[in-house]
DNA sequence: GATGAATGAGTGTTCATTCAT
DNA sequence: CATGAATGAACACTCATTCAT
């Protein structure tokens, strides 16, 4: 790349960020090319050079959650216990969650009336999250290290735990939920999906 | 409550109505109080003899969401089995998420960039739902009929499950998710959220 | 018409008033929605009560240009001698231009470059204009009271004549030109396009 | 000149012809300095080493259609008849017409609201042009062969004819109007202002 | 001199809200 | 009470012009 191509990238990265700030701030409809620029440290005209139109910074926030290097991480745990294996997926799923939290916070408010973005965010993030997660779970299964399921029930279950779990830490004001280490949150989660809530065998 | 007062309560009910259907379909920003008007079947202007403002509207609606009936409901399970009573928790929540279904889609655009609106939603439906959950759970807990866990965890976690599955049926087109009824779907959650994934004691 | 119907008509002719005044002053382009409306005496968003956009009320000045009652005029002369018959016809599209000068002015700048407004004036204005004079032409030639001629050649030209005349005194400062009475001006050019400018039989 | 100054010169010349074409082919105000800078194949920031605004462009272009080579050709033509005189005439305007187009058609957008260029256009284009006409038609007359008239009614009248000519073939879609060579024309024009349309001496 | 990225003032249009009827 | 025409503030987007490289 060349030195001018890798200048602009970078600008189109810090108003990509900018944008996605202010999204979270104030929903897609509030927010304002105007506020965007001053974020971003620019005039607002200037956005118009990386991106076609507001919408247009709404649609490459979702292409900048690609979820790529998920795979590979997760398939050097291929090799562990059940109990490691559900734990690994979970807390690679919260920190990807923690780290784009802007960039998604951003999304939500016009995932439901977007109809186009609805479709990229699903094959871009939501397709490709709960894939993974069908995949391994049904390998688990094939080598008998976990039962038989219904996968497209189990698998989004799983996921808006995490989702529910983690748009509620981000949403309520702090003390109204008891805090709660990443860890034991995890614990948590991985008892109750493999072992369930009943009373022992 | 004088036959005026009823006829005005029936008016401010229809209003709240449409505004819920035409939120749901457009979200709230791109909602017109126009078209809330003409779907209400009255004059724009007559909208502000009910409510201060379009936000009002909104607020309305969460108010009007308020999770009563359910604890009536499920105070006649309580001498049910495990298998049944988680079964019958479930499927009261799938049945509240179907029946409001415009009211919740109304407002979850708004929820994410509306402090107040999300105390309001959080306290009077959320809240209620999950404390209901709690309490119910901490019984079955002390009875000895489900194990210790950490509460304050596996209740969000189960009522998150059922939000992204209804979300997901709402949103997405149909075809993409396979078709299944709520038995099936009740059934298959129950087995996970009692049992676990693991493979036998 | 209803009492409704007339009001709303009388505030859209308002309207288009002041848009032809503004286009003819500054030019399409130039002219604001907001001087349109203070012209109209009323606020920027009134306007859009009663036309679509901008473009809108251009095409709205076409079409208020409709030539029909020409041909009727017309009609009560068809037995003058070749002198007047030609005067009457220069003095009528004098007239023309005259009571119309701001909504023909208005249109005249963004003719060269609307090609659906350059479609509607033609149809509209230009063809029925050079139509009636070219029945007329044909029928004193069939008569044998002017000599044959390309019809297609002499009408435009004939009606160029005026409208460079017609610009010429609207566009120029006064005292440019010569001041001339429109007797004078007609009979001029009656001679001219009677008997040319060769020097007698 | 300098090498220097023919450089600039050149230059300045064809950026002027890229905004003559680009005015033509938008109008003025929808020009943008971007397209005009492309048609020239130079970058935007350069026109301004040339032109102080893009107003600035379209008074050169007004400036370059100064009227100079009609006086010499005319010249020559002094002892023609009356019918090849008149046809000269005409044959020359139409020659000026085609061979600034872009030019004119550049010019005409805005001649109607801009004050300045409106002046330059009339003393160097117009009145220039209008000038001659008038004077050799007063040689003419003063020589007997031509009668006398009004010549301020009549020369604006001929050019007028030509103008509005010229401007029906330009605007028009090809086959609206009967094709017509300029020698069939140049032919219909000059007996129409030689003798007139009525039948016979 | 030439470039073209950055600027920011200016405009068409929308729509929540008001108020005379 | 109900209406709906009128309002005008707010905002996305354009583009002539500047200036650091």
């Amino acid at each position: 790349m060349t030195w001018r191509e890798e200048l602009r990238e970078q600008r189109r990265a810090r108003i990509l960020d900018a944008a996605a700030t202010v999204f979270a701030r104030r929903g897609y409809q509030r927010a304002t090319m105007k506020e965007i620029a001053t974020e971003a440290g620019i005039a607002p005209g200037t956005i118009y050079l990386y991106f076609a139109n507001k919408r247009d910074l709404l649609l490459g926030i979702a292409d900048q959650l690609i979820t790529r290097p998920v795979d590979r991480q997760l398939a050097d745990v291929a090799s562990l216990s059940a109990e490691d294996y559900v734990a690994a997926i979970l807390r690679e799923r919260i920190r990807f969650a923690r780290q784009n939290q802007p960039f998604l916070q951003a999304l939500v408010t016009e995932i439901w009336t977007d109809q186009e973005l609805r479709v990229r965010f699903f094959s871009q993030v939501i397709g490709p999250l709960l894939g993974t997660g069908a995949r391994y779970l049904q390998e688990r299964v094939a080598e008998g290290k976990l039962r038989p399921c219904r996968i497209e029930v189990v698998v989004p279950a799983v996921a808006g735990s995490i989702v529910i779990l983690a748009a509620m830490r981000a949403l309520l004001p702090n003390g109204v939920l008891p805090k709660l280490s990443d860890d034991e949150l995890v614990d948590e989660l991985t008892r109750l999906y493999l072992y369930g809530l009943s009373t022992g065998p």
